[in-house]
DNA sequence: GTCTATAGTACGATAGAC
DNA sequence: GTCTATCGTACTATAGAC
């Protein structure tokens, strides 16, 4: 049997990667089955209702992803005030700063869906309501973790919210500042924000 | 004399709230024209290399806008921590969370100019950079104010970048879950994180 | 300075052959 | 299931009358 990814999976790949770096309105269906190599018809045959569906998948899949590479990453450490911190620093690549700033930040392990996010939180409940998702998700992986770390219910769930925040906060500043600073600053705050 | 809004100061303040709301690329030309009530001629009399000269020009006042914001907030209390506490408390609106949660979060003071910034931050490096000013500038009337405050240099500079971050990233949660909880919670913690 | 008409291109979506 | 041709619409931008 050959192991060859599917078109499906191409579409959905291509797909997944264009959203999270020029965003939902500014890529097109043609650029994706071009950077796919496929052809119209199979976009449809798979995702009848169009964009929007295949963007919807493109979350879905988003959301079970980076919840997997988190618990991952969390539970190599214990203590969750370390294991947090350690996982930020992790979302930053490791290949990159060469001498030239130009390609520091293309090393962003998780791009998160902030962008479609905010492109569709006013224009588009299903999509909206699939970022909502999995920002909550996410944020739960946190909470779980310091829950287990005998932090108390409350303490842990406001926690859990303030983690989530800077992260994707410290992602978009380090995308527009092309740097791996914000990422750095706050993985290096997290023990003083942790201590309570 | 009449005290009319110019055409362009119309189409300037139309293009910058459809830009923060629904993104740069989702927003049209004639739909700015249309909702401010000015001919196509009339936006290229003003701003001849089209919509990107546009944006620019948007982007660029929401920066100095913000940053008076944040200053005149932050100006009022003298202690940073409360007064920082208290400005993230008032990014939301006063008037909102009637019975039903659907209106809830259209009353976000500062929208910033984070969807923008995503959307441009790998394919327009003069959007980009005008985002980054922006970012670079409120982060550091925060800076300023720890700075004041008696915090040591390094410290403030760090600390800036970690509450520009959150704040950033909060807003993105609270427009996309349509809830006020993210930007209340990280206020809520403000004073345990700069604490130190 | 103000306005309209339109060029030229790309978009999302569909139809239908194979 | 795969592929191409094409529709209708929207986009940015320009030309040119007034």
């Amino acid at each position: 049997m050959d192991e060859e990814i599917s078109t499906r999976d191409r579409i959905i790949n291509t797909a997944t990667r264009l959203f999270q770096l020029q965003g939902y309105h500014a890529t097109g269906l043609n650029q994706i089955l071009k950077e796919s190599n496929a052809p119209k018809g199979s976009l449809y045959y798979y995702f009848p209702k169009g964009k929007e569906e295949l963007a919807l998948e493109c979350i879905n899949l988003t959301e079970v992803l980076v919840e997997k590479t988190i618990r991952e990453k969390l539970v190599k450490i214990d203590d969750p005030v370390e294991s947090i911190r350690n996982f930020i620093e992790e979302i930053i690549g490791n290949t990159n700063l060469e001498k030239n700033e130009k390609l520091s930040l293309n090393s962003i392990k998780i791009v998160s869906v902030n962008l479609i996010a905010l492109e569709t939180s006013s224009t588009n409940e299903t999509l909206r309501k699939a970022c909502q998702s999995a920002f909550n998700t996410w944020r739960n992986v946190y909470t779980e973790k310091l829950l287990e770390g005998g932090f108390n219910k409350e303490k842990a769930e406001t926690l859990g919210m303030v983690i989530e925040s800077m992260v994707e906060g410290a992602i978009v500043l380090s995308l527009t500042t092309k740097s791996d600073t914000p990422l750095l600053k706050i993985a290096e705050q997290i023990p003083f924000i942790l201590d309570q």
